[in-house]
DNA sequence: TCTGGGGTCCTAGGACCC
DNA sequence: TCTGGGGTCCTAGGACCC
């Protein structure tokens, strides 16, 4: 049997860690920009603010409601994320973390014991040791515990736990086939073309169809709703394919040097990403856009990629090489609201990656300056030390964050206080 | 005025090989 | 009239996830 833990309204449960005030009331999470909602409470989905809605589209019902609005911070739901992971290992031989707020467990190889009492048991120690509350769906395969999951929210009245054992046929003739884990808009428009409402449906369609139109993926999915594990954990974590840095601004670049600035800025973060999985890039794409929201508006975007002789995690490297494809790309008269920086093809050190005939001597170099530069910045803080190139405050600068809250277990000086006096 | 960021996997089709 | 068989690699595009 597999479990699946996630955190209700995740990044609104960590806030509300540190203000237990804001318990029972609407609170929303927004984007970076303060510009959309990405996280909401019970009582701000009661209130019918959408995920992903614009915040200036709901600026009313904000202030009529007294909905409590804060900035996303990421530092803060990292670390709460790290947390309620580590608590989840005590529960199981082995684990997958799937997302931020979400892990697979794995029970197999576990002693006898029972099922419902020891998810009532995950759900209570991390509430009482991290302090946000999560639901937890067990079933036979992961798309199964994923289904018992959102049983398991979506029953407000419930203990937040629910088990799938066997005989859940019920359970699939009621459930929304848009709300089957790798079933999204294109398959649920597609499946209602062809009379497949639930979750049951899928089971009954045949497999050579679903193949076809749903290719292995949706087949899969049709097994695990099934009872046929064939989507196994990942319980060690892989390596990343591909990184990227990229950002919508708050107010839009025109020239090439604030450009510049911003996708060094990028390149610098892309390079740090790699150095901490230990993997270099061979290839590397900036691109810049215009608003494409803005009706009216000029619109222009451009992407240029090139490839490194000797796949390289040098910020030195990857800022010079942004600069070079800015150059090809930039064109002066646009308003770019958008940019970003790609880096592709990642070699790692075991997989043994091919050297260039060409490759320099400057690469041992390169490799311990990036080292101290990490450290310092490590220990000072992202960007104490950082190219020319890049700029002074930091490309946090071209965003906006005015609901920010305090950095409660990530910095000393913004770390709660308890109790009064001297 | 104002609209996020970061990923993965699969397939079809073209180019190429012998 | 009629024109083989078997394979690999790469890319763009489309789907999905949180």
């Amino acid at each position: 049997m597999v479990a699946l833990v996630d955190v209700n309204n995740f990044y609104v449960s960590c806030e509300r860690v540190f203000c237990p005030a804001l318990r029972g009331q609407p609170v929303i999470v927004l984007s970076n920009n303060d510009g959309c909602v990405v996280s909401r409470s019970d009582e701000a989905k009661a209130l019918q603010i959408g995920m992903g809605q614009p915040v200036f589209e709901i600026r009313e019902l904000i202030r009529k409601n007294r909905v409590h609005v804060f900035s996303s911070n990421y530092a803060l739901y990292g670390d709460m994320s790290a947390r309620v992971m580590n608590t989840l290992r005590q529960f199981a031989p082995s684990l997958e973390v799937y997302s931020v707020d979400e892990s697979f467990l794995d029970f197999s190889g576990m002693q006898r014991f029972d099922l419902a009492a020891h998810a009532l048991n995950i759900r209570k120690t991390v509430w009482r040791w991290v302090g946000v509350p999560v639901c937890v769906g067990v079933g036979p395969t992961k798309v199964l515990a994923k289904v018992a999951n959102h049983i398991a929210k979506k029953d407000k009245a419930g203990n937040g736990v629910c088990l799938l054992e066997n005989n859940w046929e019920s359970d699939l003739k009621t459930l929304d086939i848009s709300d089957v884990w790798g079933i999204g808009r294109q398959y649920t428009k597609l499946l209602h073309l062809h009379g497949i409402r639930t979750a049951y449906d899928l089971t009954q369609a045949n497999d050579a169809w679903v193949r076809k139109h749903l290719s292995v993926v949706g087949l899969r999915i049709k097994k695990e709703l099934e009872g046929e594990a064939c989507i196994h954990l990942e319980t060690d974590v892989p390596n990343k394919k591909n990184v990227g840095t990229t950002r919508t601004f708050r107010h839009p670049l025109s020239t090439k040097n604030e450009l510049g600035e911003a996708l060094a800025d990028f390149a610098a973060r892309c390079g740090e990403k790699l150095r901490k999985q230990q993997s270099s890039a061979t290839m590397l794409t900036a691109y810049i856009q215009t608003n494409h929201l803005a009706a009216g508006e000029q619109q222009y975007s451009r992407s240029f990629t090139l490839t490194f002789h000797t796949p390289t995690n040098s910020t030195l490297q990857l800022v010079n090489a942004a600069k070079f494809a800015l150059d090809k790309i930039f064109r002066a008269g646009y308003r770019y609201k958008r940019a970003g920086v790609l880096l592709g093809e990642l070699v790692h050190p075991h997989a043994g990656g091919q050297m260039s005939l060409f490759d320099n001597l400057d690469h041992a170099k390169h490799t311990r300056l990036m080292a101290a530069l990490d450290s310092v910045n490590t220990r000072f803080g992202r960007n104490t030390v950082r190219t020319a190139a890049q700029s002074l405050g930091g490309s946090a600068r071209l965003t906006q964050q005015n609901r920010l809250s305090p950095g409660y277990t990530t910095k000393w000086k913004e770390a709660l206080r308890v109790g009064g006096g001297g």
